[in-house]
DNA sequence: GCCATGGCGATACGATATAACCTGGGATGA
DNA sequence: TCATCCCAGGTTATATCGTATCGCCATGGC
C-alpha cells in the first residue's frame, strides 16, 4: 500500500510543522489504522500492534489514539466505537473551514459491508447550526454519522 | 411528577396498540430514564433499578433498554454512551415523517450543564439525505448529536 | 549537575455491553 | 389434559471500551 506510506508521511509533516512529535508508537498505530479497510476498535487495534511492540497495553493504544485524535489525523465513530483515518491530513492547499484541525465532517456507515466514508457537506453543517441556533443553544461539534447501504453494495 | 406517570400511560397504550407488552421491568426502566433530569448511563440505570428489584443484573437493565429503544420510547446517544426519553411519544394527533417511532432527530447537548434536548428539523435531514445520494449512498438512520451550550448556560 | 517535560512501559481498575444458559408462565393446539 | 412453543427475565461469566496511576528514561534548558 503506497498510499499509505505518502499519508504517514504527510502527517509526519504536519506535526513537525505543529511542533508536535510523530513519534514511533504514534506512526505505528496510524500505520495500522490506514492500512484497516474500515473502521477498527481499540482492541483489534491493540491486537495488531502487539505484533510490532510484545508489552504494548490498553494505555499504549488508547495515548496513541488520544494524540492522533487532538491532531486531527484520526476520527472516533461514536456509533462503532472505532477510529479511521481522516481523509482530510495534508490536505494543505485547502484552508478555510478548518481543514486538517477539528474540521466538519460527516460519515456514511454502510450496514452491510462496513465500509466508512468521511464527506465534508457544507449544506449539512449549515442547517445544524440553523436549527440549534433556533433554540438559543451555540452549537460546537456535530457528530453526524449516518448508517445505510454504500453505492457498491446497493 | 405526575408527567412521568402520563408519559409512562402512554407509552402503556402505544404499546398496547401495537400488541408488544409494556411489562413491569420495562416500565420501571422507562420510568427511571424519565425521572432523570438528563440523559442517563445503563449502569446509573441500574443502580436505581436495585431499589426496585433486588436482583437486577446488566442483562437485566440491557433488555429493558433493546425494548424500549426498538419501540422508540427512548433514545440512545453515542457521544454519552446514555439514554433519555424520546418527547415524541404518544403525539398521536401527529403523522407524516414517523412520529413516535424511527422518527428523525437530533440531539443538542450542553457541554456545562449535561442537558439535552431532542429536535426535529427536517431541514437537517433533508441535507443529510442529499449529502449521502449525491455519493450514491442509500442513507437510512442518521445520528446528529451536536455539542455546545443551551440557553439558560450561554 | 539539576530539574522540567514528554513519551511510554506496566499494573490495576472502572464503565459499558453481550453471551450463554436456565426457569417459569401463558398461549396454542392436539 | 398435556405437549409444545414463545417470551420475559433471572443468573453467571466474559468481552469490550476506557482511565488512573506509578515509575523509568531520554531530552533539553538552566
Ligand atoms: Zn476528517
Ligand atoms: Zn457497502
Ligand atoms: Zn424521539
Ligand atoms: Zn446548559
Amino acid at each position: 500500500m503506497p498510499e499509505v506510506a505518502t499519508a504517514v508521511e504527510q502527517a509526519a509533516f504536519v506535526c513537525a510543522s505543529r511542533g508536535v512529535q510523530l513519534t514511533e508508537l504514534r506512526r505505528q498505530v496510524l500505520r495500522l489504522i490506514l492500512e484497516a479497510e474500515a473502521p477498527i476498535g481499540a482492541y483489534a487495534l491493540l491486537d495488531k500492534l502487539r505484533g510490532l511492540r510484545a508489552g504494548a497495553a490498553p494505555p499504549t493504544v488508547y495515548r496513541a489514539l488520544d494524540f492522533l485524535l487532538e491532531q486531527g489525523l484520526v476520527h472516533k465513530l461514536e456509533r462503532l466505537n472505532a477510529y479511521m483515518p481522516c481523509v482530510e491530513t495534508g490536505h494543505a492547499h485547502h484552508d478555510g473551514h478548518g481543514h486538517g484541525h477539528d474540521h466538519p465532517h460527516q460519515f456514511l456507515i454502510c450496514r452491510k459491508c462496513g465500509a466508512t466514508a468521511e464527506i465534508c457537506a457544507p449544506a449539512v453543517a449549515a442547517a445544524i447550526t440553523e436549527a440549534a441556533r433556533a433554540q438559543g443553544f451555540t452549537p460546537g461539534v456535530a457528530t453526524v454519522e449516518v448508517e445505510g447501504v454504500c453505492a457498491n453494495c446497493a
